[in-house]
DNA sequence: CGCTAGGTTGAATACGCTCAAAGATCGTGG
DNA sequence: CCACGATCTTTGAGCGTATTCAACCTAGCG
């Protein structure tokens, strides 16, 4: 493996998105980078509408998704079945395994998906060692929490006519910060089906809420390319605030307090 | 402040129920000991239907809860409000304070609630120094997704008659692990209008989903104090899986497999 | 070109909501 | 310690959003 990750370094383009979107890897020492390139050695790519993982699977690994979509589901005895979060590029997959001996919540792929696997012993690694990505990490936990904090609030106390209109801003949004956007549309390569077992609604009415949204202009749909034509009025619709999505303190600040803290 | 924490220590009985409970108190080294002190030392006691953190506040302080109950929601345009989860003893409020720079969501007190408060930079320490406990922080984070992974799932998909049962199954089982309960009854010391902002219902129907519940001798409540009659049948009827809530992998086993990465 | 999964539409039904008002309980101050 | 007000709980009735069932249409893929 490359030991020096020097400025034109080896953290190519199929490297954990979010870090090159917040600029994070031009100024990662070769230490960070080493430990990087460590946990992003093995790759591998799933065939769309495969079961990643099983509920009560051991956990072996963690995943980070660098290319396409996956979800995080529970089947429900009576056939039914709920979808918890979205796994988009950038983002990690089982990020509890480290103390969480069994998988949960199944995970499936919805697009075809490329991760990168490493054991969830090299986290320990990650958080003793270099405590800059151990931020970066937590952050990544904190976003998670807060999308599904907002995937509560949308399925708890909105109409059907709202849920959508929020889903498909989160995702736009998500979306963007990893440069998976075009403009206002980009590739859902979803179906009604799991929409509606993503907002806890029938197929059915999923339907007809995203009619809706198409007669009123709002958005466009053709062929798994959608484009949000009034962003500003989604936006009011689902009562939406993105602002947990763009929201972390800079490590300069952190580093900064931590200061504080040592005096 | 004590240095040496030795067998007959100074953790006295204000200190996270969750390490009294799993027995970590007694294998604590000086050194974990020495930390934990340091991020209990400060308390406070809230009284009861306070707002601890407003959405947008700043974020300057973590909390672990070590009596009472609160709850984290939030308020809609409309006036409705939805709570996304609850801190029992033994629970972290705002874990991710260190990398959000601002509250998203708004906490409030259900009783009198009691809070040991740290600075979120101790978290830098506790996680570079004292990985044991690090990892211990990790489950408790694991256990948070999870239970939030349960809300959605209960409201997503499930009947009023259903998600009562199964938080209600929920709630139990944490006290039971905390060692708040007795017997098959605990005490419960929200409002059904509370409860209907937990589950997604108008305050009426969860009256009359606690009456279905009661009427067919499943529970028993009186003066807020409730008693779980007859467990079996309300985890049949809520689909209810516990299994997240116990399992955390033994931290030999963690340090095992650790030893095996270092080989 | 045909098959299958996904999307669309209609009609009847139901679960949960709203509005409204009457009880019960709790906390507080007189 | 009791009375009062406020909050919480309970009950009734009508309504509406979303569901179910069923059928038909469409598009993508072998």
């Amino acid at each position: 493996m490359e030991n020096n990750a020097s400025q034109d370094n080896p953290l190519t383009d199929d490297l954990p998105p979010l870090l090159r979107k917040f600029g994070y890897l031009q100024s990662l020492s070769p230490e960070e980078a080493d430990l990087l390139l460590k946990m992003h050695a093995s790759k591998k790519t799933i065939a769309k509408g495969k079961v990643l993982l099983r509920q009560d699977d051991i956990h072996k690994y963690c995943f980070i998704v660098t290319h396409g979509w996956a979800y995080r589901y529970s089947d429900l005895y009576d056939g039914s079945r709920q979808v918890i979060n979205y796994y988009l590029p950038g983002d990690i997959i089982s990020p509890f395994a480290l103390v969480m001996p069994r998988v949960n919540y199944a995970v499936a792929t919805i697009s075809s998906v490329r991760v990168s696997i490493y054991k969830p012993e090299y986290l320990m690694e990650l958080f003793a060692t270099q405590p800059r990505l151990g931020l970066f990490y937590a952050w990544m936990l904190g976003r998670e929490d807060s999308s599904m904090a907002e995937q509560i609030i949308r399925i708890g106390r909105r109409s059907a006519y709202q849920r959508a209109a929020h889903l498909l801003l989160e995702l736009y949004h998500r979306l963007k910060i990893v440069g998976f956007t075009d403009h206002r549309s980009f590739y859902l390569p979803v179906t009604q089906s799991l929409l509606a077992d993503t907002l806890g609604l029938s197929v059915v009415h999923m339907n007809r809420t995203l009619y809706r949204l198409r007669l009123e202009n709002l958005i466009k749909i053709r062929s798994h390319k959608i484009s949000l034509i009034n962003i500003d009025r989604l936006k009011e619709i689902a009562e939406y605030k993105g602002t947990y999505l763009e929201q972390m303190k800079s490590l300069y600040e952190i580093e900064k307090e931590l200061q504080k803290i040592k005096e």
